[in-house]
DNA sequence: CGAACTTTTGACAAGCATCAACACGTGTGG
DNA sequence: CCACACGTGTTGATGCTTGTCAAAAGTTCG
């Protein structure tokens, strides 16, 4: 369970081993939970078993920017436990189950084992680099470019572990947290769904979306998923626009 | 000089030694040179000794969106010798000299001596933890904010490593980089750069702002120094507006 | 001293925000 | 099981912030 905290790198078995015997807590939590405040001292650092969460941050005038959503294997506090003092909050988007895992016994375990801190850290490199693509989103692109874009990235990192099956992916974000994300209203992502719905682009369900045509969304939304830092087998795969199924895969490092 | 590499941990001699040990070369850029173009595979890391360096990704328009902006000391490309690929691209500022250290050797160390993977480690959660800003600061802020904020954290890292002194600081940025930086047209920072000015928040001179009112400014970009993760001893300074002269300090980690 | 950037200005357009109201669905408690 | 409330999605009218285009004035540097 804990093993499957999605590990890309390629780790030895004793490594794998002690990363499952880390000390840790289980905690399930309703939508909305905050699991780190902004400002707090974390003293745990939490991986997502199940669920989706997302990390935010408020502005002076009250509005929220999402900074990113996460589901099942991310270890979503990293930052906040090396940092200590949390510079973001995270709260649960569904209901979801975390492990809480003392940050001295990660601190530990990275200095005992190189090859785990490694592991650790390109996954944090991974997110740097899918922060630096949303400043460029959100900067740069229009409306429908955004939340294009942001659809691609969710059904391809959901891929990619498994989550879901090639057409359609899990969306249980509201309008509102979509424009959160993208820094738009909602009343404007509400319009611009609607035309990409009109556009045969995409369809939804409830707390899913279908993705008619990948490779057109993909050039709506300007999106090249080098950024993921997938492995190469996807990253061809993707391109040539099969269907198979994806399994855990990360490499082109170490 | 390569000890200089600003580290904020607190790290023991003989880590320090090792550090300085590394094998380089060095190289003296103009400015607009490209240190790493998105796409390429680095097999050498970039430690900037002094000058000031942007990354940046362009979008599909052609619009560019910088991601960051750096100067002495910093260590600018870890993410992209660890990940390998590089997923944007880094570009001189003005005139700058850089140690580029290979790939491989900066692997080495970070197995043989923990504390340095450590510190490492540190510096890329805090430039995530900048990427984190930024995404709120593109997203969620107005122009005048938006603007306001970069100076204030331009500002701030400067004098955290003692680059320049209080009420001014270097900017050696023209109009259309900061647009680039903020999301917006170098017309429309024109105009807020003007209102800047107008209500004597800031002065610019050439390749240099003067900050008139330093709390003001960052009630206007609505700047908190916390994401930068700096030492007590700063954020304390600054929160109650004193001005002393600021030393190398990074804590509250470790 | 001149070429090539920058900064500055103005007129105009567009994208997205704002406000407000209504429809829809979903879950809850009576 | 229905009624109701609340969150979410949808729609329309209007306006502000920011973008676009173009040209002139200022600056830097070889």
């Amino acid at each position: 369970m804990l093993g499957r905290l999605r590990l890309r790198s390629h780790l030895r078995l004793e490594d794998e081993e002690a990363l499952v015997a880390l000390p840790h807590r289980l905690s399930a939590l309703d939508p909305g939970t905050y699991i780190v405040r902004e400002g707090d001292r974390a003293e745990e650092c939490c991986v997502l078993l199940s669920g989706f969460v997302y990390r935010h941050k408020v502005v002076a005038d009250g509005a929220r920017q999402i900074l990113s959503v996460h589901f099942d294997g991310d270890v979503i506090d990293l930052q906040n436990s090396l940092l200590r003092r949390a510079d973001h909050s995270i709260q649960a988007l569904t209901r979801a189950q975390v492990a809480l895992v003392p940050r001295q016994a990660i601190l530990d375990l990275c200095e005992r084992r190189p090859a785990i801190a490694h592991a650790l850290w390109v996954e944090t490199l991974v997110d740097a680099s899918i922060s630096r693509e949303w400043i460029a989103n959100v900067g740069r692109r229009s409306a429908r470019q955004r939340i294009a874009h942001l659809l691609c990235e969710l059904a391809l990192r959901q891929e990619s572990i498994g989550l879901c099956r090639r057409p359609s992916c899990l969306w249980p974000m509201t309008q509102e947290q979509v424009g959160d994300a993208t820094g738009l209203t909602s009343v404007h992502v509400n319009r611009i769904l609607q035309g990409l719905r009109a556009d045969r682009l995409i369809s939804t369900a409830k707390r899913t979306v279908t993705i008619l045509d990948r490779t057109d969304l993909q050039d709506e939304g300007d999106f090249d998923p080098a950024y993921l830092h997938l492995a190469r087998k996807i990253a061809r795969v993707e391109t040539k626009g099969q269907d198979p199924h994806y399994g855990l895969a990360m490499a082109d490092h170490y």
